[in-house]
DNA sequence: ATCTTAATTTCGGCA
DNA sequence: TGCCGAAGTTAAGAT
């Protein structure tokens, strides 16, 4: 990974078009080609960018950069897309290469699986004397998170989010549309649980006549009879 | 801002629990107290990271954290939602600061805002006698684009995306469905507009009786009365 | 390989 | 400020 602090002005061209104004910013060339321009605010996202993989060179600049103080000029463009970037130096204050190796890569735990399997295990969450029938139940158009019987027998289709949104209410529709047409199991109502669900979410779930469920998260983790469950 | 190429690992606890095993990598320290950790590949998003505001501090490491190597233990704790990382430095190869100052930041130009702009300004695009209503016009589960009347007089709403894709479709489907159910401007036709339009949209569209129109984004520009939309 | 869905999404706009 | 939708989204999982 090289390393460059320098003053410069970058112009981007692919899907959009873009223009950065000179200014002193870091220039972070990693070993695979890829290149991140970052400022010293913002969060993570780069203020312009070339993804792998891609072509990186070093041009002379023209008469008229020269005058206006560019010294060296670089081309990043990607190899599928075309997409291009042109960076112009005017002068570089930090430049430090160094091999990084390969990275082992972050393991990840808590995340949407988590609550399905803690309220597939709290299944009475929905309402007192409810069963669970099966986790993932499979549909020609894709598994339905849970499938339940309620405290009166009646069917149960519950989709699980972490932050419920319209398209989720729009995917539960799509099931409950299917279910409703096998007998063995018809009529199947829906419920939408979430940790958190967006008005708009509520709006359109009310509308299509599906229960929309907010969990707690922490609380379901104490109640958890599975301690492994806890950071499995 | 400090950039840090050192042996580290890293533990993450907050929104969900991560953890990276020990390997060499960049250190990103910027002026807002926010930190990013990247490795030699993947696109721009670090492999782990800490947003502002927040606070930074090294500790001494623990006994048995020096019999592991870790010479020094840095804490980063979000002020807000009380995220924590933990990094433990075995060993820094590079340590370098450099102030960078105030970015004068990005300027984009055609995203799908300016389509809007453009198509509002040029609503006879989609039939010789058409009028703008509004834009942005709002409805309980978000705004519509735009609202038009077209040269019959009769209402048209109209979803505006980059490329056209079945989401799209599928939004102005929920608009029409609400619209239609307000006998003031009801009946409300649909058209989808984008500067390229998904086979797969196009079929789908078709079937719910919504017209397609393709976007010449140059030809609006060129088109366009109002210069300083071009690079607004 | 392609497509679908989540993300510690981030980012911008407008109420 | 908070909510909502777009993003050069990116990234992970499933088909």
């Amino acid at each position: 990974m090289r390393l460059v602090i320098a003053d410069c002005s970058v112009d981007y061209a692919g899907r959009l078009t873009a223009h950065l104004p000179k200014a002193r910013r870091l220039l972070m060339l990693k070993g695979d080609g890829s290149i991140l321009i970052h400022s010293e605010t913002g969060s993570y996202k780069p203020l312009n960018w070339m993804n792998p993989p891609c072509n990186f060179s070093v041009h002379e600049p023209e008469t008229d950069q020269i005058e206006t103080g560019v010294t060296e000029l670089w081309r990043v463009s990607q190899l599928k897309t075309a997409d291009i970037l042109w960076i112009q130096i005017y002068a570089i204050h930090v430049d430090v290469d160094h091999e990084l190796g390969k990275d082992p890569g972050l393991i990840k735990d808590g995340v949407e699986a988590h609550l399905q399997e803690l309220l597939a295990e709290q299944i009475e969450i929905i309402g007192a004397g409810s069963q669970l029938i099966r986790r993932e139940y499979m549909t020609p158009i894709g598994p339905v998170d849970i499938l339940a019987k309620d405290g009166a027998g009646k069917t149960v289709a519950i989709e699980i989010k972490r932050r419920g949104e319209i398209d989720g209410v729009e995917q539960l529709t799509r099931y409950l549309e299917l279910l409703n047409r096998d007998p063995a199991i018809a009529p199947v109502r829906g419920i939408f649980a979430a940790q958190e669900i967006k008005p708009q979410a509520i709006t359109l779930a009310k509308d299509r006549e599906i229960a929309c469920i907010v969990l707690d998260y922490e609380a379901m983790r104490l109640e958890s009879v599975d301690p492994d469950s806890l950071f499995g």
